[in-house]
DNA sequence: TTGTAGGCGTTATCAC
DNA sequence: GTGATAACGCCTACAA
């Protein structure tokens, strides 16, 4: 009923309407503007206007609109995005928390979405997120051609590309020192003398994939080391699949004395195959994961920051905002060995 | 330079601006009007204009405003809000991953925003997220007075409340089978002959704490076993407090036979702890958790589904915010005991 | 100290 | 089919 000319009235329609300053002011016997005044806590107002202005806000409940605001003020909509593959994973949770903290400490609102490694999903949120005027964005691409944000770029909307840099495009990007870190783990097992060292890995096509199996690759040949391909498993970001693996390595006749899993989502999967032999294999895995250390064998991992990567995209996403012009900057965030045991096992046939 | 009366053009400001439909229609030769209709597919545009509107979309890298949009439209931000307490925690990005699912299904978007278990904070975040005009909302609460969203509830936004009921306000609420949970844990401890069950809690103020440890006590009370309070900690969320109970009860004179620990940082904690002893004690935990299978001795648990949790409250805010107008609901998730092992240890001086 | 006029970018209404 | 005009709720600019 108190919407003047809406639809039949049916009966769940709410029956108090929102207020807008304009029925503040009415209600305070002053005028929209002075109510403006009084909730953008201006200075000039007349103290005892302030005070009936706050009495008339608490009675009908005013709150005001950011939507109208932000439409008036041009382009502070005060809010980013974020675009993950799925927030249910602890590593896109993790960069999701240190990315809010930031954006809380500029007091921004975050919205996070999940493309759900779809890039065509991934594409209709950045369009979506951008009609809805978020000021910036974080990406963790799903898709493989980016050059349909340079417009938007030019028009100056900061983009932040996470764990993987954009393609035809030229951004801010903040990744894992990927290469480095997988150097790391098979110089630390070649150090204890494996020679045969299996890497089950998820699809190498991608980025982090890619440097990752590079990695392997590099250090064997620089050790001297021969290659033996029977020994690399691919697409095994499937649990199921990882296993599969981890069973027909474990038998071959003669089966690797080391393996190293490209993600931790693929260590999980190949330590649970591990448990149905006796002879284990020494294991590094690249990512930390909860527990590791609990596990009957401490699991030796690499590992690194994803909240420190969350966050400091948003530092650089913010910095953008405010004006900062320097050039595009690729960060590199560093990886740790951490030894705790699986990686310190001998090849037993030495 | 494109701004026209800017301040004075520092070097860094766009050097374009963002076409509005009004330069679309400038580009095409049309009106406003007939661009809104293309861009809303609305029918009756003739094929060729249409298609000139769509070119000088296209060059112009027009993108509608969702903002005015919305504005213009009344409350169709389609947009709802999550408040959790940490995106970290993978019982909240769960619920958070089964929210967006839904949220997803009906073309909305989802603003989630940590409340770090601050009161305060949580208040906030409610006002910034209402001044947004999400449609709804929903809640995992950390404060202890919901009155002051009643006026808002009388204006229609819907609120979900999550985990923990609201307090001095009647809306929609879902919630764990805490209570239970936490009995089927104790009956099945006592089944297997235990009678000295220490408990490692949280907070017995907060709801969920408060119904899991009266599940303990009812069950003992039903088994006609006397209460030792000298096995209850209390307020150890904090891993170091559940390790130094833990301590505290293996060297008691007489240690219990079993420890029931009420959420899954606190079992993690638990057990880091139980790893110095010889003795194990037989062991529940509440929550599920990543790996409790893979542990030396694998972990029973009291399991629920935390992305189930989040879809319902998704299913009921959109049944609401479709005028759904039937009473307020409270909705109770089950909870399922996981055997595994540590559960069914027996007391060694039975 | 307070108020008026105009416009942010879009959609609704109604005329052509 | 297409277009002028008036909102949506707020803020900026300027006037009183």
């Amino acid at each position: 009923m108190s919407t003047p000319a809406s639809s039949i009235n049916e009966s769940n329609d709410p029956p108090f309407a929102r207020p807008t300053m304009q029925d503040v002011a009415n209600a305070a016997g002053v005028s929209l503007k002075t109510v403006s005044r009084v909730v953008n806590n201006e200075p000039r107002v007349d103290d005892r206007t302030r005070e009936r202005v706050h009495q008339a806000i608490a009675q009908l409940g005013f709150r005001r609109n950011d939507i109208a605001r932000s439409l008036r003020q041009g382009q502070a909509s005060s809010t980013i995005g974020l675009i993950i593959e799925d927030i249910a994973n602890p590593f896109y949770s993790s960069i999701a928390r240190g990315l809010e903290r930031v954006a809380q400490k500029y007091n921004y609102m975050l919205i996070i979405s999940n493309s759900e490694e779809n890039a065509l999903r991934e594409r209709e949120l950045v369009n979506a997120l951008l009609s809805r005027r978020v000021e910036g964005l974080c990406i963790v691409p799903a898709g493989s051609d980016h050059s349909y944000l340079s417009a938007e770029l030019r028009m100056g909307t900061p983009f932040i590309f996470l764990d993987r840099p954009p393609m035809q495009l030229q951004t801010d990007t903040i990744v894992l020192d990927n290469r480095g870190g997988t150097r790391q783990a098979i110089k630390h097992l070649l150090s204890y003398g494996h020679r045969r060292i299996a890497v089950i890995q998820g699809d190498p096509r991608v980025y982090t994939g890619a440097e990752r199996i590079a990695g392997y690759y590099e250090t064997l040949a620089e050790h001297g080391i021969p290659c033996d391909e029977t020994l690399i498993y691919s697409n095994c970001d499937d649990a199921r699949q990882a296993q599969q693996a981890t069973h027909t390595l474990m038998n071959l006749p003669q089966p690797p004395s080391a393996i190293f899993s490209t993600s931790n989502r693929i260590s999980i999967a190949v330590l649970r195959a591990l448990r149905s032999y006796t002879f284990q294999p020494a294991f590094v895995g690249f990512d930390d994961f909860d527990l590791a250390d609990m596990l009957p064998v401490p699991v030796t991992v690499i590992a690194h920051d994803p909240a420190e990567m969350g966050a400091r995209a948003g530092e650089i996403l913010f910095a953008r905002l405010a004006g900062s012009n320097v050039p595009v900057q690729q960060t590199i965030v560093p990886t740790q060995l951490i030894v705790r045991g699986s990686g310190e096992l001998r090849p037993s046939q030495a």
